[in-house]
RNA sequence: GGACUUGUAGCUCAGUUGGUUAGAGCGCUGCAUUCACAUUGCAGAAGUCAGAGGUUCGAAUCCUCUCAGGUCCACCA
């Protein structure tokens, strides 16, 4: 037996060293799980892979979110005796690193443009350094949180392994023709100088300008841009097929000559297409390939029908005006702008102008906005057929034909893949419907470098380089997204299929991540691991929200409303900070978090502390009686032992069945009110009273420590470590068993509920009339039936309403200047020897007959309607019917007491 | 423009297939302090379940509309 715990549960004292013990224990790999005999190998499987954290910084309480929702599981899971397998890693984030360290070597060491006066080798070895440090931090803060991550099978999206399974996927997916490099309208941010994906666009609302123009003076159609220096690309005019006002333009070419004094000659060509909307503007849309991605897309559909315009590149890659822009050649797009402007107006083309809010796509990294300029990059086809390879999919068969995109449909649509909660489904496919091929190179480098090498005009693709002299390999890197589309196997031992790990712990159990990046990660794992392995990446995918301020607010440095997890678990420990985030949280909302929530967990700790503490103690005064690890359900003596065995066994089966079903808050919340309201508030003190429990208490306790270890795994393991000593771990102990619940636990229920609010009423009575509390009362009770439970539960009622006397017989007669109290059939009165307060006593007596004649009648008028009687299930007209009963009784008994008075 | 989503006590939220006198935590009010815990205990007050219709024997729960928030998507030139 341990020495006595101290008064108060002070975390740091104790977090560091608990998480040691766990991490020397090697209990967080599976595989010493096994080894040690606490898994068994056959056992199911549960696993998890982290989101890989950026290392572009440290973690916020976002992440802390995410750890503790992770580590819950796992540790569920793991006490259930599966092999259970979580797997920790960083990304490399590639344009956010390498921006974030350009950005730091600006501002803290005066270099201009740190790239270019660096060198890239030099440059490379700063963001390596830098992104070290972060992961370092973040490994550091991770274990702070409790997270019994398996360090040994750490991951980074950019070393060795993820570079040989990215290079591998390439090249597959390279042979198979899903990835092209072709010249086409990319997102192009001119600050970062490099492409982004379409969801890497952020849609803000600016005020602008619609110009409404003609070309020239005998051009027939007056067409709105809102950007008129793109105008000098225009090569064609679209139409709708339909339109009577211009169908018999369609298929001309008009020349304009000298179009904005640009020295620039246009041939313009009227062209039809279906997505034109006749009615809003002119009805004619003019036509700019080379800078709009839906022009573009005209463009490329004139081609197939050999109906060809030009494209004319006129916006460059430094976001000025190219030679192809005449005189307007190296002025910025606005200037270029003023100048066209004036240019149509001078020529009198000018219709006029209007005030409008456009929608402009952003970098999200960058932060500008990005112009739509025509490159040669690496695209991923969605839309493109080939031949399923090996495949695990259940309507997917090997050699059928299929398209990345119907990969992505077809998996989630089977449910194989699960998306919590279920509304992100409908999102998610509505997301594919508007997919667009997605382009994967970047003018960075920290990166993938794209495993393609250039000879003159040959290409090679190859996991390898080439063999041979002068071959250059393509200086661009990869989107993050295809790495990290990557992490479930490639983590996992990939390329190498028939690794252990993929075959033991893959697909993943669950994919635990934000909504926000549903997009850019999880779509993307699912079309990269269905494609390559032929199977699900996860079985369940749970989005949980964002953590917000507490008036809703997203936390920014700026608004100094960030809550730093560090900062929490400092002041009120890591298991009050993850409660915080786990009670009151619910899948795909946001949590709305506040120091004094954490405070309020703290709390809880504290008193959980102080609940094993009694109860150590109250074990430690039973000299004769030994602690147990291993303890079987003992034998209730008295009712209220029956009534907390059942309530835990309920308790235990509610918090499974939650945890199991993802509702972690709801789990939480069950453990609590078991903990606090039933075990601390009412078994305790009648222990106190009854005595003798050492082996209920021993067995609650276990149960109780289990059940909130994957909450709070550092307290639940100290106490653990008071009561059992350093050499068992609670960690890997077994979930307790629970049982079916049985009619007599109904029938506990009912009865220990009864003596429950006898006291209750008691007390409140004491209350409302200003009994002090140390002062010892008398009470009668005409128990009726009841005479034998009251009895026997006498010394409880006494005890916990601090009666002086306590007289139960079937019936009593009324003192004289007594209260009176009605609980289901039983009746009683509280004995004030001449104080009692009449006036007040009547008051109290007609409020509660005056609510509860509103409650008889009510189920009376619901029992005399026919219809419900007859269309009501029969255990709904039961349970009126004795509701009724009851309260008729109980209306009676006090009408009684109030006459009385 | 399309879609999704929220509106329950002062605040944060539960309320799982429609059947409770609508719940919890925090906060608030009153009382209590040697006996595990003041990071505590006991008791209490507080809600036309956003509004209006409808379906039903019965609606916080299902449907429609209105009002007020939030989020995502989108090529309205």
């Amino acid at each position: 037996m341990q020495k006595e715990l101290p008064k108060a549960y002070e975390p740091q004292q104790y977090e560091d060293a608990i998480y040691k013990r766990w991490e020397d224990s090697g209990l967080f790999n599976p595989d010493v799980c096994i080894e040690k005999g606490v898994t068994d190998k056959k056992a199911d499987y549960f696993s998890i892979v982290l989101p890989p954290p950026n290392v572009t910084g440290t973690l916020h309480i976002g992440h802390a979110s995410m750890l503790a929702i992770q580590d819950l599981m796992i540790r569920y899971h793991r006490m259930k005796g599966e092999r259970t397998l979580w797997v920790p890693g960083t990304d490399h984030a590639a344009v956010a690193t390498e921006s974030k360290v350009e950005k730091l070597l600006i501002a803290d060491e005066g270099f201009k443009k740190p790239k270019e006066e660096l060198g890239k080798e030099k440059f490379l070895e700063r963001v390596k350094e830098y992104a070290q440090n972060s992961h370092d931090t973040i490994v550091n803060q991770s274990k702070k949180m409790g997270s019994s991550l398996d360090w040994s099978r750490e991951a980074y999206t950019l070393d060795e392994q993820r570079n040989l399974a990215v290079r591998t996927v390439f090249k597959k997916m390279y042979d198979d023709g899903l990835i092209y490099r072709g010249y086409r309208v990319v997102n192009w941010s001119v600050k970062g100088q490099s492409t982004c994906s379409d969801d890497e666009l952020v849609h803000v609302e600016r005020q602008g300008k619609i110009y409404t123009f003609k070309y020239s003076q005998d051009f027939p159609i007056t067409i709105a841009t809102t950007r008129p220096e793109t105008k000098l690309g225009d090569t064609a005019v679209a139409v709708h097929p339909d339109d009577t006002r211009y169908q018999k333009f369609i298929g001309q070419t008009f020349d304009v000559h000298n179009f904005a004094d640009s020295g620039v000659d246009l041939k313009i060509k009227i062209i039809a297409n279906e997505h034109v909307d006749m009615a809003y503007g002119t009805g004619a849309v003019g036509v700019t390939p080379a800078h709009s991605s839906v022009d573009f897309d005209m463009y490329t559909a004139q081609k197939t029908k050999g109906d060809e315009i030009d494209l004319i590149h006129v916006i460059g890659q430094d976001g000025n005006m190219t030679s192809a822009a005449g005189t307007y050649e190296g002025l910025t797009t606005v200037e270029a702008r003023e100048k066209v402007v004036e240019a149509l107006k001078k020529h009198d083309l000018f219709v006029g102008e209007e005030e409008t809010i456009q929608n402009v796509g952003t970098s999200d990294r960058f932060g500008d906005v990005v112009e739509s300029i025509p490159m040669t990059q690496w695209f991923i086809n969605v839309n493109k057929e080939f031949q399923m390879g090996e495949s695990k999919l259940k309507n997917i068969k090997k050699g059928q034909t299929v398209t990345l995109k119907k990969l992505m449909q077809e998996v989630v649509h089977s449910g194989e893949i699960k998306i919590i909660p279920e509304r992100f489904e409908k999102i998610y496919f509505h997301w594919i419907d508007n997919l667009r091929d997605w382009c994967i190179s970047r003018q960075i480098w920290y990166g993938h470098q794209i495993p393609v090498w250039y000879k003159n005009e040959e290409n090679y693709c190859g996991i390898h380089p080439p063999e041979g002299e002068g071959w250059q390999q393509d200086p661009d890197t990869l989107d993050t997204w295809f790495s990290s589309g990557l992490w479930t196997f490639s983590t996992l031992g990939y390329p190498d299929l028939n690794a252990e790990d993929l075959k033991n712990f893959h697909p993943t159990s669950v994919m635990e991540t934000g909504y926000d990046i549903i997009f850019f990660w999880v779509a993307r794992m699912i079309l990269m691991t269905t494609y390559t392995l032929g199977d699900i990446p996860f079985k369940t995918v749970y989005l949980h929200g964002m953590v917000r301020d507490e008036q809703g607010r997203k936390m920014s440095k700026s608004l100094g409303n960030v809550i730093d997890p560090l900062d929490t678990i400092k002041s009120y420990g890591a298991d009050a900070t993850r409660l915080s985030l786990l009670i009151g949280n619910a899948p795909g909302n946001d949590l709305k978090l506040s120091e004094e929530k954490v405070a309020g967990f703290r709390n809880f700790t504290n008193k959980l502390w102080n609940i094993s503490r009694f109860i150590i103690g109250k074990i430690q005064e039973d000299t004769g009686y030994k602690i147990q690890i291993n303890i079987q359900k003992p034998t209730p003596k008295t009712l209220a032992d029956e009534w907390i065995l059942g309530t835990l066994n309920s308790t235990l089966y509610l918090t499974s069945g939650s945890i199991e079903e993802f509702q972690f808050s709801g789990a939480g919340d069950i453990l609590r009110t078991f903990t606090w309201d039933q075990l601390a508030d009412w078994y305790l003190e009648i222990a106190k009273i009854e005595g003798n429990k050492s082996e209920i208490l021993n067995y609650i306790l276990n149960g109780l420590l289990k059940a909130w270890h994957p909450f709070m795994p550092f307290v639940t393991e100290e106490i653990w470590k008071g009561i059992h000593g350093d050499n068992s771990l609670l960690m890997v102990q077994k979930w307790p068993e629970f049982f079916e619940r049985t009619k007599n636990d109904e029938k506990v229920f009912v009865q220990f509920n009864l003596v429950r609010d006898i006291v209750s009423v008691i007390r409140f009575l004491r209350s409302e009339n200003k009994i002090e509390p140390i002062k010892k009362i008398n009470v009668l009770v005409s128990a009726g039936d009841k005479i034998d439970l009251l009895k026997n539960n006498a010394s409880i009622i006494k005890g916990l309403a601090r009666l002086d006397k306590l007289v139960i017989q079937e019936k009593v007669e009324k003192p004289k200047t007594g209260v009176g109290f009605v609980v289901s059939s039983i009746e009683g009165f509280i004995d004030l020897e001449g104080v009692a307060d009449v006036v007040k006593e009547k008051e109290r007596l007609t409020k509660e007959i005056t609510q509860l004649k509103g409650y008889v009648i009510g189920l009376e008028k619901k029992l005399s309607n026919k219809e419900f009687v007859d269309n009501a299930p029969k255990a709904v007209v039961e349970k009126e019917k004795r509701k009724l009963e009851e309260g008729t009784e109980k209306l009676k008994k006090l009408e009684q007491q109030l006459q009385s008075l």
